[in-house]
DNA sequence: TCGCACAATGTAAACGTTTACATCGCATCG
DNA sequence: CGATGCGATGTAAACGTTTACATTGTGCGA
């Protein structure tokens, strides 16, 4: 029965122990769903991913699991591939499943978000274009960090550099073309529409952004690259067209993947705790969910780290300490 | 009502036309769970994974959500710290919640699995040490990808090959461990217990293993690691002593992550495609769904490929080709 | 005109738990 | 000795759906 199972009042010691050899002798186990639809809770969590794709999805997930696991709650995972439709059936099919909601969706905008989700759930959104205060939301300082590898580029004496931006309708794109920009302008550095060469975070899209960098005239001295992936389509590019660098032209980019200290030249980047960024959203949520209805949506913003490395020309360092190696544990092959 | 929104019985126009205009009216949402208690399906399948790390896990994930998505079905994610009791405890907390089960855990051993797995349910093992007919398993082919390896190092001259091994628990370890010997005797190499240098998959061991394989005498000229990091610790160590690859010592490993071709060498290594490995399993955990009790368990071994690069001496290609680039697509930052 | 078949709709049981409440036995106290 | 209180246990309603079944309404052939 019920009472002895969840230890709830009062129950002689001779029945709990009856009870508990007739469990074990059926093999008896609570059906979960059952139990979910009168306490109202479900120990679940649901959690929407932009794409299930690559270090930063995994290390988000690695986060959220790792204090999810420690609250005792389960994860209802579901990668939402940019399509509106999906997102809403994603959302829908959450209903009565979860306790409360994670929502990383940079190109998704708050409007739609707003409408299609529950009243009174507990939400956290992370990096998403979702302005004013109707959800909780954990942000990166996408703009600080972008103005600060811009700063960085710039302290060495560049004066015109290029950005290749990520996709308009990318939230932490737009973010980090504005800290270009910022920084840029503090500098007293050239800003043009011209130097902001588009791209959509693929390697593909900065291989092909190289050959346009390559042909403006005077050539920039240095590019600022919105992520890692297009950093080395464009070292790629770079290296079959015989162009050194950091000699014949600098790079920075955004990230700070596993990858990008392995590159030649290692790549400097913008480093992020993703596993952190996911890990403190739901410890939010928790405390969300114990407030219950009465709690107030705050917002945070997660500091960044710039890590200088050669393709910048910052530094002549040949090999990474070993100190770094164990942060890549892989249990698995 | 419940015959309009699932179009199931007679149900005039008019009235369905009603119906669906009061549900538009009050927002109402269908309540999963309660659905799920009388249907008895839940549309999720419960992932049990050995740990939440790396492009690994996530190009398993990515593989099983695709065909989940498809089907649709959501996945409730669970990653077991290898700890028994917490095995248990997902398990346990996925009855009633899921219709079947994905589980890869390569360290557990068969027995504690199917005491706890419930009799009934339908079961996809993926790298489980797991005999018998008992549940449909898929593997990865271990003895075959790591004999491919070895062969290779020794059609290159090699027969002095150590191999830098995975953990003893480890399911995977033990096969590769398996066709790195039988290679070895094929090749008519020496093989001996010195030469079996003990690791444990982290980039950590690779590196310490560096010296001891460096201290042997005669020092051996080829080395095959058990994965891909343990081999990036290797070439960590490698370069800092001062010692070339592949014209000292030749390098081949197991697993080919994004990174092994960006290495310096790039690393040869045996590719297997982990996403296919999760859609692989998800489909025929569908037709197990399908068959109902009536199922008979299969059991699948993936091939692998084997990829040379310059670590292992066999090739001189400087740069990857562009048509490679594309696979590494990152939509999110 | 009266059944009759059949389509449409209303009704209630069922799924497997939790929990509020009723009941019962027993000891203590007036 | 009977009333009172309390600890232990039995009972049934509730959670939000689906579905089998009962009921009602309608047109049609006999």
């Amino acid at each position: 029965m019920s009472r002895v199972l969840n230890n709830k009042g009062p129950v002689r010691d001779a029945t709990s122990r009856r009870v508990r050899a007739a469990v074990d002798r059926l093999r008896y186990v609570p059906h979960i769903g059952a139990r979910s639809l009168i306490t109202r809770r479900t120990s679940v969590i649901g959690v929407l991913l932009p794409d299930l794709f690559g270090e930063f999805f995994s290390e988000a997930i690695r986060g959220i699991d790792r204090a999810a696991r420690a609250a005792g709650y389960q994860l209802l995972l579901s990668g939402l591939h940019g399509d509106r439709a999906q997102t809403l059936t994603a959302l829908r099919s959450m209903r009565g499943r979860v306790d409360g909601l994670v929502v990383m969706s940079p190109s998704v905008d708050g409007s739609t978000l707003s409408a299609n989700l529950p009243e009174g759930w507990p939400v956290i959104l992370l990096n998403c274009a979702v302005d004013g205060a109707a959800f909780d939301s954990i942000n990166i300082d996408n703009e600080g960090g972008a103005a600060a590898m811009v700063g960085h580029l710039a302290s060495l004496g560049h004066r015109r550099i290029v950005h290749v931006t990520g996709p308009d309708d990318n939230w932490d794109a737009r973010e980090r073309r504005g800290g270009y920009r910022r920084a840029v302008r503090a500098a007293g550095g050239e800003i043009t529409r011209d130097l902001e060469v588009p791209g959509d975070f693929t390697e593909e899209s900065g291989y092909r952004a190289a050959r346009v960098v390559l042909g403006m005239r005077p050539r920039p001295t240095a590019i600022f690259a919105a992520n890692d992936a297009m950093a080395i389509g464009l070292l790629s590019a770079f290296q079959e067209l015989g162009v050194r660098v950091p000699g014949d032209i600098a790079l920075g980019a955004f990230d700070d993947i596993p990858l990008a200290r392995f590159m030649t030249p290692s790549l400097s980047s913008v480093a992020v705790s993703i596993a952190d960024l996911g890990e403190r959203a739901m410890k939010r949520l928790f405390a969300a969910l114990e407030d219950g209805s009465r709690h107030v949506p705050c917002h945070e913003t997660l500091p960044t780290r710039l890590v200088a490395r050669r393709s910048s020309g910052s530094c002549s360092q040949k090999s990474p300490p070993l100190s770094r190696l164990s942060r890549t544990r892989r249990k698995d092959p």
